[in-house]
DNA sequence: AATGAATGAGGATTCATTCAT
DNA sequence: GATGAATGAATCCTCATTCAT
């Protein structure tokens, strides 16, 4: 019956909310609510509950991200910098699953988010700069007689998103172990003849 | 306050179908219309959209299937029943990875209902029949030396979830060649040392 | 996934169901089965419910009585009967009310129709029939001076009416509390002066 | 399988009223509306007709009040208000049940609702209050000499809940006459031996 | 005369998206 | 720039009623 209008999420600190900024860090907030969000609850969580979790309107969610699929790359987005930085140097085609399974809620969402929108360029553009991360990590396995000749890049890919599918509806007391036999299935599946 | 709800003009077009033969009939069209509508849209669709297809109404569909775990195990039963059937005698772990490619719609939607309903005692079952299908063939697999030793009911089980899974997230015309790319990798990842 | 199709409620011992014999049998247990579903669940419940507690189809249902109207009035004409045979010789207005107490679901179902169906002959016509019981109770009643001159018949139906009402929405655990209390207030209203 | 659910199409009709003050409006507006709904149709009638009375969508009804209890609470919460303000001073049992009659259709909706939801805690705390006003106006008019003093608060709400539910199920065109009897009958049952 | 399957309208509810403030 | 209220289409599900068998 109150009239009175609490403006943000109780459980979240009080975030200056006007101003260029401001602006940048919603932004932020955003993604990591996102993140969260996602892990915990998987990719079908209401849009609405983003912008609550970050501790901001409805609006503030649809300026920054315009649809969902904005959303999403933004936070893969992230990701991928962060294997190109942990990766380029001495990375490999094993570290790189391991690190997929780490983040198996957004490589999952990202992975589906393919799978809806093939054909969106955005979608596109993420995906081949994982894709050229994997083939250099594939080509650098294979010179050093890691992996075996017969892996193709698109080999990898396949593993990764199928990796992501499975973890992706798995639940989340049976993940490690689902995520170390498959692991160990594409190990087998990559080792060299 | 009306204790009586009337719901339908009496003056409508007369309705067919009746009685128990051609319930028996609508059974079998609403799992064909499942079939189809689950290849053509994923597990997703309004459950009216089944009832559409096999040309009954809500009702009709609600009668038969009380919910959608109802009518996604009817409708991967009959798969199980024709995988037993067919693999009883002579089959392989690969032959089976080949059927659930062939049925790649209706083993996703399965393989999704499992995940969300695991503790469903209907879908227990069900994944019981195909888990003893799995051990037969591994077993025999295993003594004719066409599959490591290495290699575990569990690990069939994954390669079937994640095959499923990524058919499930692939568009139509991609799907025979990711068939068969994820299909090598099983291959290597089974083989004897 | 059974195709055999049990034909009534297992609970209930199965009467032969053709015939004209059968038919008296059927009505009289859907008038029957009314009374306890209506007892149990009070007014709202699905008039299949009622078939389904009788043991019978919904169509014998409906054959019986077109309408939840002719049902209810159905069960309330034996109710009449009753306390005509039981209050004709000796009956008191309080008597009546103690009747309409262990009554409640069945008087309630039926003065919820009489709101609801006010013009409906049939219900008029047996409303007329307790009418003329009030009508005589009360007559006797103030010529032995157990109830005031001032009180009218319809004062004793509107009291009859609250009564059931009221019980209507009572928790099972509270009516006979309620209807103590009740049945007190309508004494004290109808002492003589 | 799609993870967006388009809604709406996006060339439509301005929508006229945004922000907190139109919210303050919507509310009082929706009360108003169901206000009008309960009068004219009594307590089932379905909630989106509110929502259409009040000129607002579905999804406003729902923000304001998440489900019907809410809303008939907000609408009786009004209503004790006003008793209380009236009352207090000077108020006697009888000027309460008059009101009550003035007030009939919202009186019936919540005394439906407090039978069928006795143990919501939002319930229960405005029953309270209506029994504390109904405490005072008794002792007061006991005292007065006004009621008798074998008249108790639960025979007072008892009086209250028959009333509400009679005039309920009573044609508008009866009301009036009806309430008069009642009334008259409380009266009996409450004046001083 | 009985059966119970079929029907579909309609109520409850959720959420993607827009936009006045 | 931010806010969050408003919107209504769409989904789920229930049941009164009909009617083929």
């Amino acid at each position: 019956m109150s009239t009175s209008r609490p403006r943000s999420d109780p459980d979240r600190a009080p975030a200056p909310n006007r101003g260029p900024a401001a602006a940048a860090g919603n932004r932020r907030a955003l993604i990591a609510a996102a993140r969260e969000i996602y892990a915990e609850h998987g990719p079908m969580v209401p849009f609405s509950a983003i912008a609550k979790r970050a501790g901001v309107g409805q609006g503030t969610l649809y300026r920054h991200f315009p649809d969902r699929v904005a959303l999403v790359l933004a936070v893969f987005d992230e990701n991928v910098d962060a294997l190109e930085e942990a990766l380029r140097e001495g990375g490999t085609i094993m570290a790189l699953l391991d690190r997929v399974i780490d983040q198996a809620s957004v490589s999952t969402a990202f992975i589906r988010l393919l799978s809806e929108h093939q054909h969106d360029p955005r979608a596109r553009e993420l995906a081949l700069r994982l894709d050229r991360l994997v083939d250099l990590l594939r080509e650098r396995d294979q010179a050093a007689g890691r992996i075996g000749s017969h892996v193709q890049t698109i080999d990898v890919q396949l593993a990764i998103s199928m990796l992501a599918h499975e973890l992706a509806s798995t639940a989340a007391s049976d993940r490690a172990t689902v995520a170390a036999r498959a692991r160990r299935l594409f190990e087998l599946s990559f080792r060299p003849a």
